[in-house]
DNA sequence: GTACGGCCCTGTTAGC
DNA sequence: TGCTAACAGGGCCGTA
């Protein structure tokens, strides 16, 4: 399930590949979800940027490709082949004059592509209310603190919602609340305790993108390969397992519909 | 404006 | 062995 550093491990690998290329001919599934894809023939690619799970493509024209993974997207330039076409769970494909093809497949069909005015995200309501990206110097304690202030929800739903800040998933948040020692199911931060969070989501992030993602099931990089940040977590999905910290058996609850491992010693309530 | 439930999807796994 | 149900979950949308 790509996460910020799933998306920027695909982008890095992307921008190489398809900054300069013009497309010269488009397809997508039938779905409303993947048709805008072929809006975007005829324009030159001039960047790949990021924005939390979004991949932003700037293309020539002023007009800009949105992608968003879901949960089993995939991107990757490969040689164009018409027994490709074929596949099940392509949802889109781009040809560039450079001779490739970018291609989007989707087993499960969550991801999105939008092809709009560059920077219009009207249409993408997650997209424009997006917080700062978790490295911006505007994303500090006092500001998360401030967020969840607002709120009585749980924190953890709060990041989720990509308002406070971009590009937190189900794993990246559970590994955050570990490294900070804060239970998931909070509904109030301190400015102590906000910074440690802030902390908490920079240092599971960094170490996502250092290690080039986390695989469970589905996640490969452009190239097909898996990442290895699976091998890092200490929380995520180890309920029932011994805590990392201090040795006690991890446990596991909902929180808002989404599964949540914490470690009720190094987490206390 | 905010909260919340339902829905979209399909491969995998558990249970019978 | 084969079938069915549960589960995974990010984001959008309608309703309260």
């Amino acid at each position: 399930m790509p996460e910020l550093p799933e998306v920027e491990t695909i982008r890095r690998q992307l921008e190489p590949r398809v900054v300069g290329a013009e497309i010269v001919d488009a397809g997508s599934h039938w779905s409303a979800k993947f048709t805008p894809a072929a809006g975007a023939v005829g324009a030159e690619i001039m960047a790949v940027r990021r924005r939390g799970k979004y991949l932003l493509f700037d293309l020539s024209g002023d007009e800009e490709l949105i992608v968003h993974l879901g949960m089993t997207g995939r991107l990757a330039v490969r040689e164009r082949t018409a027994e490709a076409l074929e596949h099940p769970h392509l949802r889109a494909w781009w040809d560039l004059d450079s001779g490739g093809r970018l291609t989007f497949h989707d087993i499960r069909r969550f991801g999105r592509i939008h092809h709009v005015e560059r920077g219009d995200h009207r249409g993408i309501p997650t997209l424009a209310a997006l917080g700062p990206e978790p490295w911006d110097p505007a994303f500090t304690g006092r500001h998360l603190a401030a967020f969840v202030k607002r709120s009585d929800r749980y924190v953890k739903t709060l990041l989720l919602s990509q308002r406070p800040v971009a590009g937190i998933g189900n794993i990246y948040a559970d590994e955050a609340f570990w490294i900070a020692r804060i239970n998931p199911a909070t509904r109030r931060l301190g400015p102590q305790r906000a910074e440690r969070l802030v902390e908490g989501i920079r240092t599971a992030l960094d170490s996502g993108i250092k290690h080039g993602g986390t695989t469970l099931r589905d996640y490969v990089d452009s190239d097909g390969q898996a990442g290895a940040n699976q091998h890092e977590l200490h929380c995520y999905g180890r309920f029932g397992e011994p805590c990392d910290r201090c040795g006690t058996i991890m446990r596991r609850r909902v929180i808002d519909a989404r599964s949540t491992t914490w470690c009720p010693s190094c987490q206390p309530r």
